[in-house]
Parts: C-alpha cells; sequence; structure tokens
RNA sequence: GGUCCCAUCGACUAGGGGUUAGGUCGUCACUCUUUCACAGUGAAAACACGGGUUCGAAUCCCGUUGGGACCGCCA
C-alpha cells in the first residue's frame, strides 16, 4: 500500500455547467485516494474548449463538491504553487512545450481545413477502415510549411506517432495494457484556435503539476498511448494510472442523461442526503473486501479504508432502487434538528405551518418513515393539512356509512370533548374508552376513524397523526359522520 | 468495422485452486403492528460457454460468445 506523503492526484473536469454522477465517483475517489496517503488533491479546470464554456460553472462545480464534502488542496479558488489551475491561463506554457516537439520532430504543422479531414473521413469509412489521419501534411517540405505559415492558413499542431512500435502501460486497475502504435492517431495537440487540446494540455499540466497518480474514468483508456507518447518526447516520467470503470445505465450503457438524472445537482435538489449520495456512489465499483459486509460509511470511515486495489475492474449499474433505500435509511437515523432542517424547503408549497417548528417536527418524524428522499414530503403532509378528509378510494365511505360507525364517532367526540389538549397518549386512552362503552372493536372500531381523519385506509400511527391533527380537527372530521 | 476493456443471483458485490458459493438492494412468503410502512424471520435467485493446466477449477491459461468504451480542431 502506498502511503508515502507525495501522492498527487487531481481532478481535472470541464466547467460544462453540471457534474455527472460519473465526474463526482472520480472525483470522490481522487479524494479519497488522497486523504488515505495523506497525499494532495488537486482541482484543475479543463476550460480549452472554448465553445463549451459556462458562465459560473466552476463555481456551482467547487461549491456542490464542497457540499459533499470533497475538498481541494490547490485550485483555483484557493490558489496553490502550480497554478494557474485554468488550462485557459496557461497557453503560454502549452506554446512552449509545443514548440519543443516540433523542434523535436515528435510533432508537425498540419492546414487541413475540417471540410477536407470530413471527406477523409468519410472515405475511410466507406473502405470500411479506421477513421484515422492519414499524415498527409508529413509530406510538405519545411519550406512549403514556412510559406503557409507565413501567409497566415489556419493550421493545427499533431503529434507524430511512430509506427510499428507497441505501447505498453500498466494501469493499476485494469493491468497491463497494449496498443499498437499503428492503430494510434496523429492527435491534434494545438487547434486552429492556438488552444492546445487536453491531450496536449492533460500532459504538461500533471507533469507540471507533479501529479503522481491520474484516477479518471475508463473512457480515457484508448488515449493514454498519446499520453505516454508525450511523455516520451518531452523526457517526463509517466504517472500512475488508475482507469475507474463507468457507471452504467440499467441496460448497461454509459449513463447518460436519455435515461434518468445524471447531475449531482439533480439528486441533491430532490432531497438525496449528501451521506447517502456520498456512500452510495463510493460503493459503486469499490467495497472494502476481505468479507467485509458493512455498507454505511461516512466520508471519514472511506478515507480510512479506500484503496485503489479495491476498486472493481468492471462497470457498475447505477440502481436507484439501492439508492433509494440508502437514503431512507439515512433519513430514518438523521439527528432529527438537522433533518428538519434540510427538510424545510420541502414544506414550503405544503401548508404545512413551518414557523411552528415544534408542529413541522411531529409531522416530519411521523412520516420520515416514507421518505426515500425529502422531495416525497409534500405527498406525505397531505393528511396534516387538508381542511376535510378527501377519500382515496370511494369504496372507502362503507366503512364510515356503516351503522357502528355513528356510534363509535359519537362517543369519541363527547370523550375527546371532555380534553383539554389532544395527546397520542390521550387519544389512546380515549379510544379505549370508546371501545369498552360501545362495545366495537377491531376493525369497525379503528378503521373508520383513521379514514375519518385522513381519507386514507393507512398512514402513519393514528395517535400521532389525532396528535397532530389536534382537537379541533379531529372533532370537526369525526362531526361530518355523524 | 478497427482497437482496447470487461464477465459471480435481475442489480451492487464477497470469495481468487478443495466453500452447503456469503452479504446488501429488489422480489415473494411469514411474524410483528388492529392500517400501510418500519422491524424481524425465511424463500426463490449467480460462477456465460468450450477447451486446457491440476488429484481437484467459480478461482490459473487459451479460445468462443456476450456486453461496453473509444475511434472529433470535445473533454
Amino acid at each position: 500500500m502506498d502511503k508515502n506523503k507525495n501522492v498527487r492526484v487531481r481532478f481535472a473536469p470541464s466547467p460544462t455547467g453540471y457534474i455527472h454522477i460519473g465526474s463526482l465517483r472520480t472525483a470522490l475517489f481522487n479524494y479519497l485516494y488522497a486523504r488515505n496517503t495523506g497525499g494532495k488533491n488537486i482541482l484543475r479546470i479543463e476550460d480549452t474548449d472554448q465553445t463549451r464554456l459556462v458562465e459560473g460553472a466552476v463555481d456551482n462545480l467547487v461549491n456542490s463538491l464542497e457540499l459533499l464534502g470533497i475538498e481541494f488542496d490547490e485550485g483555483p479558488d484557493r490558489g496553490g504553487d502550480k497554478g494557474p489551475y485554468y488550462q485557459s491561463q496557461r497557453l503560454e506554457i502549452y506554446r512552449k512545450y509545443c514548440q519543443e516537439l516540433l523542434d523535436k520532430k515528435a510533432a508537425y504543422y498540419a492546414f487541413e481545413t475540417p471540410e477536407e479531414l470530413e471527406e477523409m473521413r468519410r472515405m475511410q469509412q466507406l473502405e470500411g477502415r479506421q477513421t484515422m489521419y492519414d499524415g498527409r501534411a508529413l509530406n510538405l517540405t519545411d519550406e512549403e510549411v514556412k510559406a503557409n505559415l507565413e501567409n497566415g492558413i489556419p493550421h493545427v499542431i499533431r503529434l507524430k506517432v511512430p509506427r510499428d512500435e507497441e505501447i505498453r502501460f500498466n494501469d493499476l486497475i485494469k493491468g497491463t495494457i497494449k496498443i499498437d502504435s499503428n492503430v494510434i492517431d496523429d492527435q491534434i495537440l494545438i487547434k486552429s484556435d492556438g488552444f492546445p487540446t487536453y491531450h496536449l494540455a492533460n500532459v504538461i499540466d500533471d507533469h507540471l503539476m507533479e501529479v503522481t497518480h491520474i484516477i479518471r474514468g475508463e473512457e480515457w483508456i484508448t488515449s493514454v498511448p498519446k499520453h505516454i507518447l508525450l511523455y516520451r518526447a518531452l523526457g517526463w516520467e509517466v504517472p500512475v494510472m488508475a482507469h475507474v470503470p463507468l457507471i452504467l445505465n440499467p441496460d448497461k450503457t454509459k449513463l447518460s442523461k436519455r435515461q434518468g438524472d445524471v447531475a449531482v445537482e439533480d439528486y441533491l435538489r430532490k432531497g438525496y442526503l449528501k451521506e447517502a449520495l456520498v456512500n452510495f456512489i463510493a460503493m459503486l465499483g469499490w467495497n472494502p473486501g476481505e468479507g467485509e459486509e458493512q455498507e454505511f460509511f461516512s466520508m471519514k470511515d472511506l478515507t480510512e479504508k479506500f484503496s485503489l486495489e479495491k476498486v472493481q475492474s468492471s462497470g457498475a449499474v447505477f440502481n436507484v432502487d439501492k439508492l433509494n433505500w440508502m437514503n431512507n435509511s439515512y433519513i430514518k437515523n438523521y439527528d432529527p434538528e438537522r433533518l428538519l432542517d434540510l427538510s424545510l424547503p420541502y414544506f414550503r408549497d405544503t401548508g404545512v405551518d413551518v414557523s411552528d417548528r415544534e408542529h413541522t417536527m411531529k409531522i416530519l418524524l411521523a412520516i420520515r418513515v416514507y421518505l426515500n428522499k425529502l422531495n416525497e414530503i409534500p405527498e406525505h403532509t397531505k393528511i396534516f393539512t387538508q381542511d376535510k378528509a378527501e377519500l382515496t378510494d370511494e369504496k372507502l365511505k362503507e366503512y364510515l356509512t356503516a351503522e357502528t360507525t355513528k356510534t363509535v364517532f359519537s362517543e369519541l367526540i363527547r370523550q375527546l370533548e371532555n380534553t383539554e389538549v389532544l395527546t397520542a397518549e390521550i387519544y389512546k386512552e380515549k379510544i379505549n374508552e370508546v371501545q369498552k362503552l360501545t362495545g366495537i372493536k377491531g376493525k369497525l372500531l379503528f378503521k373508520p376513524v383513521r379514514i375519518a381523519l385522513t381519507g386514507s385506509e393507512n398512514g402513519p400511527d393514528l395517535p400521532s397523526v389525532a396528535e397532530i391533527l389536534g382537537k379541533e380537527k379531529v372533532i370537526k372530521f369525526l362531526s361530518v359522520w355523524t
């Protein structure tokens, strides 16, 4: 186990406006690994695509991650001596190293237009070959290149990939991976707008920021050889690689918007507790192993137990049912005061008087067992706010019009009118009293009362419901049927 | 199509030469609760297939099949 203090990992998202669940897990694993090893967790913003900039995305990203308990030691908003941490502010650096690659003949200029390239790919596809740049610009003489440059012809800079060579690397999660250099594309390193592509920028930054371990999604695996070529050309050491498997849709394809929510913000907004979300995401692809059967882990537990060796090598389906179960467990066991604070926004349009904290708390505690997520609060508060109990099913009326019901209700009302305040305890006493006096019991006694009070034949514990409703309302609801 | 990755119940996974293949979600049944839910108990449910290696393979090797990712002047 690697416990040395020099570990430096990075989370390097592009600021597209929201955090994908898959990104969250990558960020989480980086954070856990950094904390577990006593290393540093770095945030770097990969904003080299000028066409995809989103206003305020970085703030949102940092806020959301910190809210979830994922902290950074270096990054755009907290500095560090390896900055700047925005790639868009590092253009000079990329240019410098790209020149070095050019000088070393490890990269070359190319002048094709996007249209030309598209045509080239179309032909390749027609012939059933793999689409990749055919290296035509390599045929340009130095003079031609120079002339093109002087004439201001738009150009890119490409990586010159050697032929007939096997590139291999060792991945901490996947093991040894070998790729034939003949299938590696002459990747564009600098785009015609002067910005670097991911491939160039990430190699340079990882080196300069002294990143020791690259932990990222599996979708990057096929571009690793390009990166290795870059490291090699620049004479740099390649960081340790750890490619974590993808998070999948139920149909096993890469988790996508099409099949449900993918943004962390969506889950938070729906009222998944951050502890549950983190716990669940961590267990997707990682587990402590060694026969450990615990499923609930705090962030602290996770940082103590996490290791890259225990990360699964196959993809994991994102199972909302299990997330719901886990979130419900957290809700049931959460500190009531904190849970109430978090729940308040979800009470907003329910008609519950949230200024009465004690009252709101009673409702929350009565219904929390039903909640998979906080945004389900409104559908469970109706019974406490309605002015008359609306029947969920017309058939329930049978109970209310039953002969015995009138007797029960009249007696219960009489009993209740003699009480000061109605508590759950008192309700229990009174209903027992009614049973004794009327001789009516069982279903005939309890069901009509529940239905008259809530409109439904099931729901939270009736004495609690009665207490929350209060004496006036209970009597009023019962009176309707006498 | 090419390259790469992956393969234990429906899902998440433990186990990594000898196990009645264990746990969790979900499903079903029962118990509890005069309701539903919760809780508890129990059940059904998996080593993709074929070859090796071995006394012995879910476990190691090879192949097949299946699934996925990537093949952009996106990251």
